[in-house]
DNA sequence: ACATTAAGTGATT
DNA sequence: AATCACTTAATGT
């Protein structure tokens, strides 16, 4: 795998250098914890592949997705824990095969005062993420559960790159902090619209979504 | 054919 | 919108 190819625009030459020589390539298979509540933040990862899922766990081990790391892009919240080496907040899952550059913390102070497209790329992906957890709080704020769902659907279908979802109504209901019936009932609502199609354990998403 | 699990439904809070 | 109790449908053995 070549980081140089894949960073080439978005970093300086000499950053690519140091990538190169301090940072380790590493796999994980699909459903692996990268990351749970409470463990400290040792790596800064790096998405070269695949998809990681941002989640919060209530008491209960209910998990709400917060949001989708895709390839090429780091976890915001990573970058703000490992700073002053706080536990995590959020749990990382791998939700599909992943490879990463697992970057040591160690050096985040230097680049950033050193790469100034480290620095751009850091307050980047925590800008932007900043932004989609506004909009998650909207969500849960003002949005009605069925707009919500809506959302997921479509952001589950753009992280694994396919309309048909392979999900049962239960899952679903797990990551939004809901319940299977009500979940069952909006899905109903949405093929009635002709919105989706619905198999078991599978949803196909139509055009009109 | 039977058991298990997913999905659908009406009533209740 | 959540929960309960129950039914119906799909799937695995």
């Amino acid at each position: 795998m070549n980081i140089t190819e894949k960073f080439k625009t978005i970093f300086e030459p000499e950053l690519l250098r140091e990538i190169e020589s301090k940072a380790k390539i590493v796999s994980v298979k699909e459903g692996d914890v990268l990351l749970d509540i409470g463990q400290t933040v040792r790596i800064i990862p790096l998405l070269l592949k695949g998809i990681l899922k941002i989640t919060r766990v209530d008491q209960a081990g209910k998990e709400l997705l917060l949001y989708y790391v895709h390839a090429n892009e780091s976890c915001a919240m990573t970058f703000t824990c490992c700073m002053q080496q706080y536990p995590s907040e959020v749990k990382a899952t791998a939700e599909s095969e992943v490879e990463f550059l697992a970057i040591p913390i160690g050096n985040m102070d230097e680049w950033i005062a050193k790469f100034p497209t480290w620095k751009s790329f850091v307050m980047r992906t925590i800008r932007s993420r900043f932004n989609e957890l506004l909009n998650a709080i909207d969500q849960l704020a003002f949005q009605k559960l069925d707009e919500r769902l809506v959302h997921y659907l479509k952001e589950k279908s753009k992280a694994t790159g396919s309309s048909l979802i392979n999900l049962s109504h239960e899952e679903i209901a797990n990551e939004m902090a809901s319940s299977r019936e009500v979940i069952s009932r909006l899905l109903k609502k949405l093929e009635n619209d002709k919105k989706v199609l619905l198999y078991r354990n599978q949803i196909k998403l139509l055009r009109e979504l």
